[in-house]
DNA sequence: CGCCAGGGCCTCA
DNA sequence: TGAGGCCATGGC
């Protein structure tokens, strides 16, 4: 089965996913650096602090006392770094205001943000494609997992490689990468799991893993 | 109680 | 370039 097929059977059982969830560039992009290795439950919590005191804004966030900014995303565990981390991506964008930033060519974006501490290969791409609507492909470990059960990734496959594998067999489409990986990250929870559930699955007609197990 | 979540950095081979 | 330690809360 092609990949495409694997996406129109999760859209098929799953539905549209609306992802990312958030109001603006800025919040999107501070989502993506809270949601690190944390549920997203954690991430709202501290989002909803950050709004409240006026903080999903770059401008603000850069002036912001860095103990304040740790306490106000404490449900977000790493809080300390975290709070490093959300200022240096706010500086940055007031040095490379969003607007320029995003008239760069798609790999010089991506180095750009690279440079920046604390900003790695998936919260790189997530900002591209889900604040900045590019057609880059986000890896994540759910993502190895379900295509490794599934049998198209190998077992401990880079991130670049992995996303090399998806970009070159998927249409360029930032729609397609949007809902694609949003529903990767539906059915991993739903379904596969570290446990996985393979009684259930709707997918365990194709699945190797499953094949293997059972 | 243990496990894991929409990772990334640093160090040391 | 890859493995291991570290960061840390909250839900189950």
């Amino acid at each position: 089965m092609s990949l495409k097929k694997v996406y129109d059977k999760l859209f098929k059982e799953l539905g549209p996913q609306n992802w990312w969830p958030g109001d603006s560039e800025e919040e999107i992009i501070i989502g993506a650096i809270l949601t690190q290795n944390t549920s997203w439950n954690n991430v709202e919590k501290a989002i909803r602090n950050l709004k409240k005191e006026n903080l999903c804004d770059f401008g603000e966030l850069n002036n912001v006392e860095i103990q304040k900014l740790a306490k106000l995303v404490y449900s977000t565990g790493y809080y300390n770094q975290k709070a490093k981390r959300l200022k240096r991506i706010a500086s940055y964008f007031m040095k490379n205001p969003i607007i320029k930033f995003k008239s760069k060519p798609l790999a010089d974006m991506r180095q750009d943000l690279l440079g920046i501490n604390g900003v790695g290969n998936e919260t790189a791409d997530s900002i591209l494609l889900y604040a900045f609507h590019k057609p880059m492909f986000v890896i994540d470990n759910y993502t190895k997992r379900v295509f490794y059960r599934l049998g198209y990734l190998s077992k401990n496959i880079s991130y670049v490689k992995a996303q090399d594998y998806f970009t070159e067999s998927l249409p360029q489409s930032q729609e397609l990468f949007n809902e694609f990986h949003a529903l990767i990250v539906k059915f991993a929870k739903l379904n596969c799991q570290r446990k996985p559930n393979c009684q259930k699955c709707f997918m365990a007609k194709w699945c190797k893993y499953k094949q293997s197990r059972s």
